[in-house]
Order: C-alpha cells, then structure tokens, then sequence
DNA sequence: CCCCACTCTCTCGCTTAGCGAGATACTTGT
DNA sequence: ACAAGTATCTCGCTAAGCGAGAGAGTGGGG
C-alpha cells in the first residue's frame, strides 16, 4: 500500500462521479440555451415540464407547473408572465373549472427547443443504438436504479 | 400503423428521457440539500466543484471557482461571502502569487455533503456491484458518450 | 337556492443572487 | 523602477423568487 498516493475509487465509484459531471454538462448545456434565448434556466425547465406533460396529453394548470418547479403561486405568475411574453406559451381558461388557468405550449417554441437539443439527443440515440440488448437493459436498470435512490433518499427526512 | 395513439418511442428515445429525468431528479436533490442548510443551489454547486477539485489535489483560487461556475468577479466574491459566512470555506492567500487568494473548503462541510449525499452514492455503488464487466463498461461507454455529445454540441456555434 | 368554506390565481412589497463597471493590490517583463 | 497585465473586491443596479393577502370561481350543506 502506498500512503503517498491518492485513494483511487474502484469503477463503481468513479462512475457515479460520472454521472454527476454528465448532470453538470447537461445543466451547462441547458443554461446556455436559456442565455441563448434570453430565458432563465427555471424558464427553460418550466418549459421541458410543459411538453413532457403534453406528450402525456395532459393538461398543466399554472398551480401544477408551479409545483413541479418548487415555485410558490407569485413567483409561478412571474414565471410564465415571462414565457407569455416571449411567446413561448399561452394561457387558457379552463372552461370545466374557470378557476383554473392552463398553459400551453406555443408549437414554435417546441420547434425551438428541438433545433437546439435534438443534435444531442440524436447522438445519444446513435450511441445506444450500438448497443445489443443485455448493454441497454444495464443503462436503463443503472438509470431507474438512481433515480429510485434519488426519490427514495428524498422521503427520508420529511 | 395507429395513427390515434401517441408516437410510442423506441427503447433508445424512452432511455434519453430517463437520463433526462434522473439529472432533473438529482436537481432536485440538491436544491433540497441547499435549502435544508441555508445555502442556494449555486452554493452547493460551488462546494461539489471545490471537493472535486481537492480530490484531484487542485487549489483553486477565486476566479477559477467562478469560471467553473460560470459566475463574473462580482457574482463569485458575493458566493465566497456567503460560503465563509457560514463556515464552509476559508480564503487564504496564496504565497506564491500574492494577487491570488484560495478557497478552502473546511472539513466540517465535506462531512455535511457526505452525511447528505453518501446513501445516495452508496445505494448507486451497490447497485453497480452486481454488474458484470460487460455491463459496466456499457454503463460508463453511456455516460462518456453523452458527456462528449454534450461538450461537442457546446462548441457547435460560439 | 344561497351561503360559506375552500381552491386557484394574481398583486404588492421585499430580499437578495448575479451583472457591469471600475477601483485596488500584486506580479512580471523590460 | 515602471508599464502592462492579472486577480480580487466594491458599488450600484436589475430582476427572480418569497410571504402575505386580495379577488374570482366552485361546490356541498342547511
């Protein structure tokens, strides 16, 4: 054993540690597109959750958005107060509760965020395309494995 | 062909989302991190970035650690200001090059990060442990390739 | 049928993270 | 020793997000 030398971390460690530097490249990456679009990093996550939950055919009231970005009913306001004015959505009354207001993505704006990040996600599609099936099914266990440690390590303090 | 169901994505698609959702996840993770201890997601940012670089034996001097994060002199000695404030750096001067002042992380705060973080990693870890050689390296061969396409498609246009 | 408690959103005032500009301290090449 | 360059900090400002509370709208019980 060498005292000198750094403790260096087995494969499993120094993956995880890969991971995290992946996750900062990934926010990076999303920052300058919000710079790029005169956006803020909470605009362009707000506008991810919006077409995540339009693929799912769902509808997002302003309150839920809010939710899903940890934002209380001000700041929500504010929030898409932005995204209206650059035209990247709209508000809708909801005419089952007119309580309700739901926002919708404007199309250009999804355009938008294809032009920028569909190089990358095309890349990574290619990259796993290389894969045979065994390969992929250890990415996406991997995947699913973090992501039920994140939410798990999350309810532990409430 | 069904044209009324939604586009149903290949298992390569669905795994960018997964990834996608495991960085917004991890996010997550911080930002609670941060609140529960006083701090901002930019602050816990700056502490990641400051053990990584001290893992790698690095000193890091003020205006590396704003670079990194991406953040002008002002921003930086304002996150330095609120870092000291409570306790979790030092600056010191740098005696080879007077001009420079160093930001040390003290050990207390790494303890805190490991307490917070450490089930995270470990539960990741163990879950690594069952794969096989050929699975890991897929793993990893994923995590690589992404960071790449990340930092590439960056360059695209300056 | 009409309240009253409840829910959803928005307004107001405030705190503070981060920016631009410029001042200050220190270093290095000539 | 000085000029040019580099690192950090100070000052004044913009605006993201919070807390509190004010409308709108809903729906169940008397």
């Amino acid at each position: 054993m060498d005292m000198a030398e750094q403790a260096v971390p087995g494969p499993e460690l120094e993956t995880v540690h890969l991971l995290r530097a992946v996750t900062v490249e990934l926010a990076l990456h999303s920052a300058r597109f919000a710079h790029r679009n005169g956006m803020h990093p909470t605009d362009v996550r707000a506008l991810i959750a919006l077409m995540d939950a339009s693929r799912g055919g769902e509808d997002i009231p302003v309150g839920r958005l809010g939710a899903l970005l940890g934002l209380n009913s001000a700041g929500t306001t504010a929030l898409i107060d932005r995204l209206e004015r650059l035209g990247h959505v709209r508000r809708v009354r909801d005419e089952r509760d007119r309580r309700r207001v739901l926002v919708e993505v404007d199309p250009r704006a999804v355009e938008l965020g294809q032009e920028f990040f569909g190089p990358l996600t095309g890349r990574t599609v290619d990259l796993l395309k290389g894969y045979d099936e065994r390969e992929l099914a250890a990415v996406r266990g991997f995947l699913t494995g973090v992501r039920e440690a994140v939410t798990d390590s999350a309810g532990q303090r409430p």
